[in-house]
This record gives C-alpha cells, sequence and structure tokens, in this order.
DNA sequence: CTAGGTGCAAAGCATTTGCAAGGTC
DNA sequence: GACCTTGCAAATGCTTTGCACCTAG
C-alpha cells in the first residue's frame, strides 16, 4: 500500500486509520499543495474537516508533510522521503522555474544541520532573481 | 529615520503613517519572526488589530517582509534589504527556530545561479527537521 | 483640501475542544 | 477488550468588511 507512510505511523505507536491514508493519498495525488480548506473539501464526503486538522498536525510532526508557505495562507505537501526532491530558481519577470539538483546542497545542508546537532528531515529552498533571457533583455 | 521604508513606501505611492513606522519598528527591534497576534500585543496601546493586517499585507506586497513557515503558524520577518541575511532550522514537533548564518550557503546558491546563468536576487532556505531535544525524546 | 488610511464594531470563517461512539491492534 | 481515533456539535478566536472620522501630502 504505502509501505513508508505505514512504517512511519507504526514506529511511533500511531495506528494506521483510513483518515489519515485517505489524507496521505489526496496529497499524493495532488501536483499541486494543498490547504487544509482545499484537503477538507476533496475528502468532505469521506474524512470530517476536524480529522484533516488533527492528521495534517500529526504529519507535520511525522516529517510525512512539509508546510509551504504560499502568499497570506499556507499550503501543505508531501515532504522529501515521499515526492521527488529538486530546487527552483524562479525568475521573477517570465516566471520560468529552473529545476535544480545539487548533491552539494543536499550534503551542506547536512552538515549546517549536524553542526547544530538538529536532525533535518526536509527543506525548501527557492531561489528568485532573473533568468538569462529576461536579464539580456529590458523586458 | 529609516530611509529605505520611506523610500519604498513613497516609490509605491503609499503614505508614511504612524501605525506603519510603528509596524516596521516592532519588527525591526524583535530578534526573532513575530505572528500578527504577538505583533498585535505588542503593539496593542497604540495600534489597532486591524491596522497589523492591513500593514502587513501591504508590506509584503512590497518585498519588506517575508513570511516564513513556522510550524503550523506563520509569522514575519524584515525582508532581507532590511536585515541581516539568515536562514532557519526550524523543528517540526517544538517549532524552535535556529538561526543559521552561513557564507557558505550564499557561495553556493551563487554558484549554481551562474551555472544557469540566472541572476539571484534573494532566496528562501528551511530546513525542517528535530533538534537536538525533541529528536531524544519521544514523539 | 482630498484621497488614502485608521479605528471601531460586527460579521464571517477557520481552528480548537469535549465527549460519546467507533475502529485498530 | 483496551485504548487510540474519529465525528459531531459547540465554543473560541482569528481575519475580514463596512463605514465614519482622521491625517499625510
Amino acid at each position: 500500500m504505502e509501505p513508508l507512510l505505514v512504517k512511519l505511523l507504526s514506529e511511533h505507536k500511531y495506528r494506521i486509520t483510513m483518515p489519515r491514508r485517505r489524507v496521505f493519498n489526496a496529497l499524493k495525488n495532488s501536483h499541486k499543495p494543498l490547504s487544509i480548506v482545499e484537503l477538507a473539501t476533496i475528502l468532505s464526503a469521506t474524512v470530517d474537516t476536524v480529522s484533516v486538522y488533527r492528521t495534517i498536525d500529526l504529519f507535520i510532526k511525522l516529517g510525512i508533510v512539509t508546510a509551504i508557505t504560499h502568499g497570506w495562507k499556507q499550503r501543505y505537501e508531501l515532504a522529501a522521503p515521499f515526492l521527488p526532491h529538486h530546487h527552483h530558481l524562479v525568475c521573477r519577470k517570465c516566471e520560468i522555474a529552473i529545476e535544480v539538483n545539487s548533491r552539494r546542497i543536499e550534503e551542506l545542508i547536512a552538515s549546517i544541520a549536524s553542526e547544530q546537532s538538529f536532525v533535518a528531515s526536509d527543506h525548501v529552498l527557492e531561489i528568485n532573481g532573473l533568468c538569462y533571457n529576461c536579464n539580456t533583455r529590458t523586458l
């Protein structure tokens, strides 16, 4: 089913229940981060809103879900171990997003975390600026 | 007073008012990111809560303030041009935020950007995980 | 002077809590 | 069967809105 989800829940002595599986799958099937209200709407037939809150809260604590700043509100998506990890260079003019995958970033973050006795499980990095095209033209 | 704040506001045809200056100074004098409620409490004698909302909203649009994901809720701090640049290790259990300042991060980002002929002007990096205390206890 | 901005009050929602019933281990 | 979880309902509290008054430019 979802071996990693089952493993994380049972390792921490939490039960594997339908609401938890449904919230997980809703996030997995979405190609974009979802807000609590969006999640609750998608699942309104099968999961109570209160359980969405409680589940997301638990998932964040367990590192299954990551909160993303999305303007004024927050959205949630599956954390690194569940989704292919990547970063973006985002052009602030044309909004193109260049995907970056750098082993060096991951290594540097791991080393900084360990200097602070911190166990890093996930991270978000967005680099804003101007892409080559927009920088060479006067758009 | 705050030349950069005055400049950014007047450039965009917004007025320089007491509430805006007070919110700005509260953020500037704080050594940590503040939530709306924390800001409103600090300023309760002089600025109405509603104005705190409206001011933070404006400041985010103007790039004066940055929203930070802080566990379940969001907090706000002055953006890069106003504060020495730094990143956070955020504990997903107790929500403590450990500030990190690594020249290596900045250098790495600059080098990755230049490999893509990208001009980086700003970036956000948040590292999620467990702090030493929370990691040594059971969840 | 005159928009733009603020404070107050009230409405509109999002989030939390208490508790009985249900489901997992 | 025991105890963790859920759903419902209700309480709480955060956020937005409408409007008259105020103030910076």
